[in-house]
DNA sequence: TCTTGAGCCTCTAGTGACTAGAGGCATTAC
DNA sequence: GTAATGCCTCTAGTCACTAGAGGCTCAAGA
């Protein structure tokens, strides 16, 4: 049995962190001790641990919810966490593709300003006044 | 002189979003009618239309806003421009390249199941479970 | 056994950049 | 004149935490 300070220096989750994710029902709340501390025990642990690893690759509060109860009926189907593994890859191409559009632009207008120049003729400031500056979408 | 619905339309900012830009001072408050209805011009567009492109191009409210003041002071040196450009660039590159982690490893995980077997045996949750099963950095 | 200091408790409020909704007034088109 | 649409302010909610205040508990050393 240990404290959330010792949990948390094992999990690498921050104390508040952990006891926020007792208050969103992601975590089991702990037996306490007299004095209203909070005691775990391995099971704690592994359960912060899947938390922390699903939370370090994206997957939302909500998603990991699902992989939780799916967890907790062994006999069940995995198709849900198969679906949620496929649309959060998908979320994180989305966010890549866009990202690689920007990076783009952005090399694109940095490259037309030495920054020694004056504000008035700034490449930096008239590409983002005039949106048809842009060479490519995004 | 157009109306708050009109600006909405034209730079393709919800209302609302527009009133809190005025709120945390972006945009400048514009006249008011006399039954106290906002009341723009084409300063107002132009303005809007710059802090639309440099969200898009995803920078913070607080750069947009160094980037406004700047351009208040068209003789200032550009320097501070290019900064916020570059500095942009590198965050946008940063999350490319988590999310290309992230990426990699989502596809390793998802490959390992093909979600018709039973929860118990499935390797997206071990692999949520069990770091160590993990190929790549994230 | 007592004390000290680190650790823990709850609660509220703040973050960024909006978004949603309630309740009520203004404008505009017919 | 009236009806429909649009606009106003204000509050609260989103996500996943983070920070701080004020106060109680625990463990180790004297």
């Amino acid at each position: 049995m240990f404290s959330i300070g010792e949990l948390s220096k094992r999990a690498k989750v921050k104390i508040p962190t952990i006891r926020y994710y007792e208050e969103v029902g992601l975590l089991a709340a702990p037996e306490r001790t007299e004095g209203n501390q909070r005691r775990y025990d391995a099971s704690g642990l592994e359960r912060l641990s899947f938390i922390k690893h699903a939370r370090d690759l994206g997957f939302s509060i909500e998603a990991i919810s699902q992989l939780i109860e799916l967890q907790g009926h062994p006999d069940r189907s995995c198709q849900v966490a198969k679906e949620i593994v496929v649309s959060q890859l998908s979320n994180v191409r989305a966010k890549i593709k866009r990202l690689r559009a920007l990076e783009k632009e952005l090399v694109r207008i940095s490259k037309g300003c030495d920054g020694e120049g004056v504000s008035e003729e700034c490449y930096v400031l008239a590409s983002l006044a005039d949106h048809l500056l842009c060479r490519y979408e995004h």
